[in-house]
Parts: structure tokens; sequence; C-alpha cells
DNA sequence: TAGGTGGGGCGAACCGGTTCGACAAAGCGT
DNA sequence: ACGCTTTGTCGAACCGGTTCGCCCCACCTA
């Protein structure tokens, strides 16, 4: 009478009480090993845990100690589609999280949207992981307000209140046009994200453009920088822009995975060879630098490493909240691939 | 002194019955319309919770309510990168979820997994999304003898008895080989995804190459399948494998996303031009089709509606348990670009 | 043999919600 | 005036765990 098809999913520790004859606090502590229990019923206690299938009630069990073992990941809408890099870095953080016994929960939206208030409100998360930063962003104030624990993947304008990991866009930039001019290079061209992105404050679109400009003075070069949507055909279109407002240009560097293809394309279009008449380089996953022909010399983003770092991050924060904030700020060093050579190859 | 900083993040409906003067059920039951309160009563409590900032904890909800308002996405670990396409099914179904007021829960690993443990047993979730199937696949079993909720990306080889959304990998490729063939090729080769995901029983590789091999049948062409790891330089190789073993190849079929661009590249390093001297074609999310040069023919994957599919039919799954089983096996057209051509253009 | 010690187990309270049964007050018809 | 329904509210039980305080008993020591 007690033996239903689908004991299996409703087992509760009462029930494994009551057959092992002990009460549910001693099941409990026999699980737990917080309290001591004797050798004998410990092992009745497990018989009939495997003999039912028996596994605690996630819900009960974090209502009872206070925590979900559970973390958000909180990224804007997907209105844009997302990159490999993004991708990669989701994996990365989702397999850490999995090795600690922790499950991500994904929360697509801004400050004030539904899932938002879900995650935060309701207590569905221990802490959060928030991607996508912009220099100002609602929601790292909105986190900092609640003093719930978070990390943000890049950083604000005002960096220091939070913990955070991310690609130093500013330095790797400057480390390309460094390449290009050593290379003799002397007009380049920034192929950034879109321009939503940008007038939006996207932090890592900010970043590089202010890097590009620091390196082309630094180095006394003539350059200018570009908003490219994401995508082949924002690419393509943007290498005529490029040519048309100065034709001598011959160092591109890209912060748009999205459009390497196009600029490819585009570049093939009218007659420029890489690397021959047109060195190109910049920040892109190794999946696509890979991907293209000749193959992108390219700062390779170690996205799934820095999914690691951002869960190892949050667990610190969670487990010490008065530890002392932790910045992680990358810069891994440029692949030299066949896209770039010595601008001297073909002179005008 | 009940007055501390972090009150909104512990505010809890005992809080709101105190200050509203009135009991936790009549709270309960202003917020959920589920029996009347006056009118007054209600204004009350409401500016009571505005003014402190009171959500309901979900952990105490969902173990009163037996339900969590969360979907688990389960896919296997990622020791093989992601593809673009899955990327944006996740995309789709993560926002599609969000619109209904369902999270999703992130969940790597197979059957045998603490993660999956977690995810079913301790019941975290209301139902769940099985991504990667194969053609027997141990998650479905196990889920189908809990009788937990789910539905299926791809089908398994017994199909009838789950819910699922599938591309019809089968028919697309026969569509690939029958536009090639009346283009004039006669010798083509199908470019699958990695041995150990075929030996694995992936679906979608191994009903793609079933599809392949009865298409040449159907056309009395000649041709020939070949495993391909999932990147660049894999798919470089695989080409000069094809070209190899026959040189006479007019027409390439391609299932692997990750290895186009290298396919373009061994192409182009073997002299062969696009489309003139080789025809390609293949499935491949359209981000990808639209990089390479020139774009590539191709069954488009309608990634995010998939996504938004799944959700579809896994909440009516939930919602009634009895409901009859629902398929949809989607053959999405395919979007002619430039990569394919007529065979006769250069004769041997 | 009395008194202290600690291992092993139990019952009850608690986490923060939801929901059921009961009941008082108000509104209705006759 | 009475009983009957409806409306509004409350207290208590429950969901399924965890944890605290307490008690009993066996063992050790003086």
């Amino acid at each position: 009478m007690s033996n239903r098809f689908d004991e299996a999913t409703s087992v509760t520790i009462g029930e494994i009480a009551r057959r092992a004859r002990v009460s549910r606090s001693t099941v409990s502590y026999a699980i737990s090993g917080k309290r001591p229990v004797s050798e004998g019923t410990r092992l009745r206690i497990q018989q009939v845990i495997d003999e039912m299938g028996y596994q605690p009630n996630a819900s009960a069990r974090a209502l009872a100690r206070g925590e979900t073992r559970t973390l958000g990941l909180v990224f804007p809408p997907a209105s844009t589609h997302y990159t490999d890099m993004q991708l990669d870095f989701i994996g990365g953080l989702v397999d850490a999280a999995a090795v600690r016994d922790y499950d991500v929960l994904m929360s697509p939206g801004g400050a004030e949207d539904r899932a938002f208030h879900r995650l935060i409100g309701e207590r569905r998360v221990d802490g959060a992981v928030l991607m996508e930063i912009r220099l100002q962003d609602a929601r790292v104030d909105r986190m900092r307000a609640t003093g719930f624990p978070f990390v943000t993947i890049g950083r604000t304008a005002q960096p220091d209140g939070t913990s955070w990991v991310d690609l130093d866009h500013g330095r790797l930039v400057q480390h390309c046009v460094r390449h290009l001019a050593q290379l003799g290079h002397r007009r380049l061209a920034l192929v950034n994200r879109s321009e939503e992105l940008i007038r939006a404050g996207y932090e890592s679109a900010r970043r590089g453009q202010d890097g590009f400009e620091e390196a082309l003075a630094e180095h006394g070069l003539a350059g200018r920088s570009y908003q490219c949507g994401d995508d082949a055909a924002a690419g393509e279109s943007c290498v005529a822009r490029i040519l048309s407002d100065d034709p001598g240009v011959t160092g591109i560097v890209t912060l748009n995975e999205a459009a390497l293809g196009g600029l490819y394309r585009g570049l093939g279009a009218a007659g420029r060879e890489i690397p021959r008449d047109m060195s190109v380089t910049g920040i892109v996953g190794s999946r696509w630098a890979e991907a293209v022909t000749p193959e992108l010399t390219a700062a390779d983003v170690p996205s799934r490493e820095m999914g690691r770092m951002a869960i190892d991050l949050l667990l610190e924060r969670i487990g010490d909240p008065g530890a002392p904030l932790r910045h992680q700020l990358l810069t891994p060093p440029i692949s030299l691939r066949a896209s770039t050579g010595p601008a001297s190859s073909r002179t005008p």
C-alpha cells in the first residue's frame, strides 16, 4: 500500500526515518555527520536511503539552511546576438560551478526586469555574476545597494567597489597597435562594436577605443575609429568606409568578432590582399581567429578561464562577505598568425 | 531598533503582517487574490509591501507550492566546444522562459553526474530540456523512468515516447544533395562531425549521414562520408583527405559548423575555387554561413525559434502531464547563396 | 557506589511561505 | 424578528528539511 510506482520522486526524510525506525533528526545527522550517530543505525539508515533512492528536497533544504547552492548569471536581453567568447565564458563558468556543486541560473535582463527581481529579491541564488558590464551600470548599483554577493565580468567606471575579472582591452589594443607600428604601419583603423553598444557605455568597447587613441598618440600614428554592427554585412561595409575615408590605411585592429568574416570579404572585394596590402589584428576568440584565411594575429580571449575565475571570486565573496575585494585584470599575449606583415611590402 | 539597513533583504511575510496589523494568511491572500480581501486592508498591506520592498522568498514558496518555477537545461559536459547554433538555441530558450516568468538552470553532465542528480532528484526544477541527444540516451531513459516532465532537442531511436523538437537532418541533407545533383554534380562528399560524437550515437550526425546515403542512392551519385573534428584545422585536413581519396569530387555537404572556415581554407590551398571548381553547402547557423566568402548556400538553423518551441512544449507537459506528447520536426528551407554552382563550369 | 562524562537519540521549534476550516459580522429575504 | 448566505479575517496545519536543548544510559573514576 505504500509501494507507489513514483515513490522515488516523493520520498521524504520522514519516510526514511519511519522505515529505519529512528527520528527525522537522526536521519539528518546521519547524512550530514554534524553529530555522531552510531555505526549500526547509520548503516541501517543508509540502507533505507539506498533502497528508496532518497534525495533531500532542494527547496526545503534551501529554506532551512538559508542558502540555495545556486549562482545567478545575469546578462542583458539577447537583442544583440551573443558572441562566441560569451558562449565559452558561460561554458567555463557553468562547468566550474558544477565542480563545486553549484548550479547556475540564467537571468536575462536589466536592473528593472522581472528576472532580475526574481533572482535577487526572491533569493533564488546565493550570489551572481554580471556580464556585459557598462561603465555606468544600473545593475551594479542595485546589487551594491542590496549587499548581495556578486562579481562582474568587466569593470565599471568606479571599479574599486566590486570584485571583478576583466580583459584589459585598453592595453590589448595598445599591444596590437604597437605590433602594427613595429611592422612599419602608419595609418590605422579600429573596428569597434556597434554604435548602440558604445553609446550605452559598453565597457570593453569604450576602453578599447581609449587604448587605441592613446597608442596612436604614443607612436605618432594616424588613425580613426569605426563603429560596426555585429554581423558580416556590417563588417563588409565598414571596410568600404575605412578605405573611402583614407585609402592609405594599411593596418586594422578589430574588437568585433562577429564582423570579422565580413571584414575579410570587404578587403578581398577591394582588392586588398592580407597581409600584403593590409595587416589585420585585434581581440577575437581563437575559434574565429583560426577560421579566417589567413588566420588572424590576435589576442586570444581566455573565455573559459575567465568563467572559472568569476566563480572562484564569487564563492569567495559568498563564503566571507567581509573579505577584501579582488580584481583580475587579464592581458593575454597576442598570438602571431598570418594576418599581419610589414607595411613596406608594397608602397603606393 | 527594527530599521536595519539590510532589512529589504530579510523582510518576511510575518513582518508585513505585523506592520499591517493583519495575519500572515491575509497578506498571502492579498497578494495572490485567491480569496477576497477588503479594499481597505488590501491597500494597507500593499503600502507596507511597497515601503519595505517585500518579495516572497522563492525557496519557501517553492516548498509550500510544490513548484519551483525553474526549468532545467541539461547538456553534456563541454569537452567539446559549444557551437554557435547551441548558443542561439540557449539564448532563445532562456528568453522564452523569462517571458513566462520561469528561470533556467544550466546543468552540465550525463545521467550519472551529480549535477543531473541535483536537478531531478532534489527537485530543483519543474521540468527539463535535454540537449545534444544521442540515439540511445541514458538521460532520456532515466527521465522517462522517473516520470519527470521533459522534452528533448533531437530524438532518440525510439522517439514516440517523448515530446521533442528536432531538425530533420536526414531530409535537410537530402535537400542539399538534390540541390547539388540538379546542378550536375556527380561525385560528392559529406563532412560530418567528429568521430567521437558519431560513435557516441549523436543523433543529428547519424541521421544526417543516413540521409546522405539515401540521397546518393536516389540520385545515382557517388559519394563518401568523412568524420571531422570541430575546428578549422580539422576542416582543412578533411579537405585534403577528400581530394586525395577522389580528386573528382565537385560537391561538399557539411554538417560541421566549426570546421567550415578550415574547409574553405583547405579548398583554397588545393587550388579549388568556390563555386567554380567546388560547390559547398550544408547545415550551418546563418552567422557562419554569412561569414565565409563566398557566402554559404545552407539550411539556416532556426536556433532561437527552437529554443522557444522547447519551452512551449515543456510548459505544456508540466501543466498537464497527461496531455498527448507533441513533436516538432523542422525542415527549414535552404538559403541559396554564392557557394554552389553548376558542375559543368569546368570539366576535368 | 555515587558522581561525572559523553555518546546516541528524540522531540520540538524553526525557516517562510500557502491553504484549509472556522467564525464573526454584515447583508438579504421573508 | 429570524435564519441564511456572503464576505473578510484569523489560527493552525503543512511543505521537508535543519538544528537546538534535553534526556537516557553506559562507562569511567574516586
